[in-house]
RNA sequence: CGCGGGGUGGAGCAGUCUGGAAGCUCGUCGGGCUCAUAACCCGAAGGCCGCAGGUUCAAAUCCUGCCCCCGCAACCA
């Protein structure tokens, strides 16, 4: 088997990835992630086994296929087999690809539920609550307004639906004092508070592990109306897909691999990996996870990311820009440890430049071509020593063990910057040396020598330790010196390059610089593209698209049924004259009008405040529809509503007679 | 008072838990060098560390109040 591996077993996942559509750099960044750890890990020597994968089930998929006009197992073939597509592209190491679709996970999930439920953690009950009838909607007490659906102001009524419930309560004493006693349990520590004190200490509640609002799930086997909850069908796949056997039955990959030494996830997700997973790994009698490491997220910087504006950052294109090892580096580098990191097209290109172009790629460069150009090619150690080498080959030596202290406290960024520590040192011995100078006076041939050797020395060392986040840059360093990258085992060692190897005579260019003016335009065609396919999409669901404000935009909308005239005059419309204003203390949207029709005057509130100021409102006479029925918004009582149009951006403009008119007059 | 994250030189961030000379990368400016991908090396400018109080010999760091931004939730009658 694996000859180097002994350190002993290392199990890591990543989160699997919702199928709702295809993953963009955002989500990328875990899959990457996760491989330079595992990378690294096999590297240090473990017995690494990775595993990733799509989680496939769901309203939201089953909503989202039925609208593109597929079967739900057809739309999440097409989804997971992209989301695959794109870690292959990132070169990622993944052992295990699953799929909650997989059949031997849909019957280990159906084993499992069946096996908590014999045992008593999970039992029938029932979803008590007040029901909407028009709205379709449950609502717990405390979330009705003055007794009415919160929605729609209507009357509910109490009612109740079947469903299965997890006795989370059972075990909550038990995984409080687990995260107590194991402080490395969540990472980051921040996380942990958080946790605590917003879900366990407060008292857990049962959770509905169940569903029968949709189909698109893994079917309780002996109560088949009941699809499981997405949660309890995903988070399994930690280990039904690695072998494990509800009924005792687990194969050796399970017993060798469980308990899984991290769980990477977001850090959207951290309590259902935190709380509820080794609840029911308590229930299952099983040990938990060593550690869960919620991430934080990758954002796009500027405007909000969305489809219909082309903006998203897809790792494709990134690739096809950049390369998958700049992609790499970006997403690893610029991610910092607790707080989310940026991500622009501009911010990819200064990095891209200036480490991997400058810093890295030139120096391997600059060397490769003295070494042609004094030696033919030929490296030798001479032993032509001076005082000066001895910083470089100290920084040389410590650099694994610098890298290995940040990779354990999975700070990746860290790491990474640890390596080009000893580039930049790298560069800087040069201008130290001055080789052009030694090459000028024949007698200092070998000094000259030896300070080639040592340049190439330390990048071999950097190579070798760049190879768990740059595997192919790391690789073709070697190749152009001609020699391999380095066991781990004695990468703390300088002046292992075997004297007399002769290097390539023709240095390839491992990042060429790019101008941002010339990307950019690239990057302009990547968006008009991927508006083209948003909207081609849009009518593949049988919706309009979205137009972008160009000249002359017009708006579609899905025809409502026709009306009959007595249906129209039900709802009347008068002039409004708004006499007073204010914004609502706890909402951020709403604006709260006292608006005089005729004699009276009714109070209506607005979800206006982002385009209208409360001093603006004050004496504008607007179209009202009088006669809605009252409703409380944000626990203020509005009469009634004020007409506005909207365009696709969501901009409002409000609606006025265009002559003056008195305040009641009819609008008809 | 819904939950959470954040406000540190032009940009992106570290430092805050465990007070003790304000740091890193990029950009800008000046200099050096020429082996190299106009790259590399050196130096400089540029910060009332969101605002206001407090604790302390000492506060970016601890406490109190406030302002602003970003997610989520809610809500857009």
């Amino acid at each position: 088997m694996c000859t180097k591996c002994s350190k002993g077993k290392y199990y890591i996942t990543t989160a699997i990835a919702y199928t709702s559509g295809k993953p963009h750099i955002g989500n990328t960044y875990e899959i990457v992630l996760a491989d330079s750890i595992a990378r690294f890990k096999r590297q240090e020597g473990y017995d690494v086994y990775f595993q990733t994968g799509t989680d496939e089930h769901g309203q939201k998929i089953q909503e989202k296929a039925e609208k593109t006009g597929v079967t739900p197992q057809k739309y999440v073939d097409q989804v997971a087999a992209q989301v695959k597509d794109i870690w292959d592209m990132m070169n990622s190491s993944y052992d295990n690809f699953v799929r909650t679709t997989d059949k031997d996970h849909e019957t280990q999930v159906k084993k499992i539920f069946k096996k908590l439920y014999e045992k008593g953690d999970i039992y029938k009950g029932a979803y008590e609550g007040m029901y909407c009838t028009p709205c379709e909607s449950f609502w717990t007490e405390s979330q009705l307004a003055d007794g009415k659906c919160p929605d729609c102001g209507r009357d509910v009524k109490p009612a109740k639906e079947e469903a299965y419930f997890f006795k989370m309560s059972k075990y909550a004493d038990r995984l409080i004092e687990h995260i107590n006693s194991h402080p490395e349990f969540i990472q980051p520590v921040s996380r942990k508070n958080e946790m605590m004190n917003n879900f366990l200490l407060p008292g857990l509640q049962d959770l509905c592990v169940s569903r029968t609002s949709f189909s698109w799930g893994i079917p309780v086997d002996f109560d088949p109306k009941h699809v499981v909850y997405v949660w309890l069908d995903a988070l399994t796949n930690y280990i039904t897909k690695i072998g494990y056997d509800a009924q005792g039955n687990s194969a050796e990959l399970f017993h060798k691999n469980w308990p899984a030494d991290l769980h990477l996830i977001g850090k959207d997700i951290i309590r259902f990996h935190t709380i509820y997973w080794p609840i029911f790994l308590m229930a299952l009698e099983l040990p938990l996870p060593k550690q869960v490491f919620g991430h934080p997220w990758l954002l796009q910087g500027g405007e909000k990311m969305s489809k219909s504006k082309g903006n998203v950052i897809y790792a494709d294109d990134m690739v096809k820009l950049f390369g998958v090892d700049a992609t790499r580096y970006f997403v690893l580098h610029e991610m910092p440890f607790e707080n989310d990191g940026i991500i622009t097209w501009e911010l990819v290109v200064e990095r891209l430049n200036s480490d991997l172009a400058n810093i890295l790629g030139n120096l391997v460069n600059r060397t490769i071509s003295m070494c042609n150009k004094y030696f033919g090619g030929v490296v030798e150690k001479t032993g032509a020593e001076e005082a000066v080498d001895q910083e470089l080959k100290s920084i040389a030596a410590a650099a694994r063990d610098k890298v290995k202290a940040k990779m354990d406290d999975l700070r990746v960024a860290d790491a990474i910057s640890e390596v080009f520590t000893l580039l930049r040192r790298s560069n800087k011995y040069i201008d130290e040396t001055e080789p052009w100078v030694l090459a000028k006076d024949e007698a200092r041939k070998a000094r000259l020598g030896e300070v080639l050797y040592n340049l190439t020395e330390s990048i071999t060392i950097a190579a070798s330790l760049l190879h768990s986040f740059l595997p192919e840059t790391a690789e073709k360093i070697a190749a152009q010196l001609n020699t391999g990258l380095r066991d781990f085992q004695i990468l703390d060692q300088f002046g292992l390059y075997e004297s007399g190897t002769k290097v390539t005579e023709k240095p390839e260019i491992l990042f060429a610089r790019l101008d941002v003016k010339e990307v950019m335009e690239k990057v302009d065609e990547i968006r008009k593209a991927q508006k083209a396919e948003f909207e081609a999409e849009q009518r593949a669901m049988g919706e309009e698209p979205e137009s972008e404000e160009g000249e002359e935009t017009v708006i579609d909308l899905p025809a409502k049924e026709e009306i009959s005239y007595e249906d129209f005059i039900k709802m009347q419309f008068q002039v409004g004259e708004i006499i007073a204003c204010e914004a609502v203390a706890k909402s951020k949207k709403l604006l709260c009008s006292q608006v005089r029709i005729g004699s009276q005057v009714k109070q209506i509130v607005s979800g206006i405040r982002k385009y209208y100021s409360p001093e603006e409102m004050v004496g504008k006479k607007v179209m009202v529809l009088v006669n809605l029925k009252p409703a409380k918004l944000a626990g203020v009582l509005s009469e009634g509503m004020l007409l506005c149009a909207e365009d696709e951006n969501g901009e409002l403009a409000l609606l006025a007679p265009e002559k003056n008119m008195p305040s009641g007059a009819e609008i008809c």
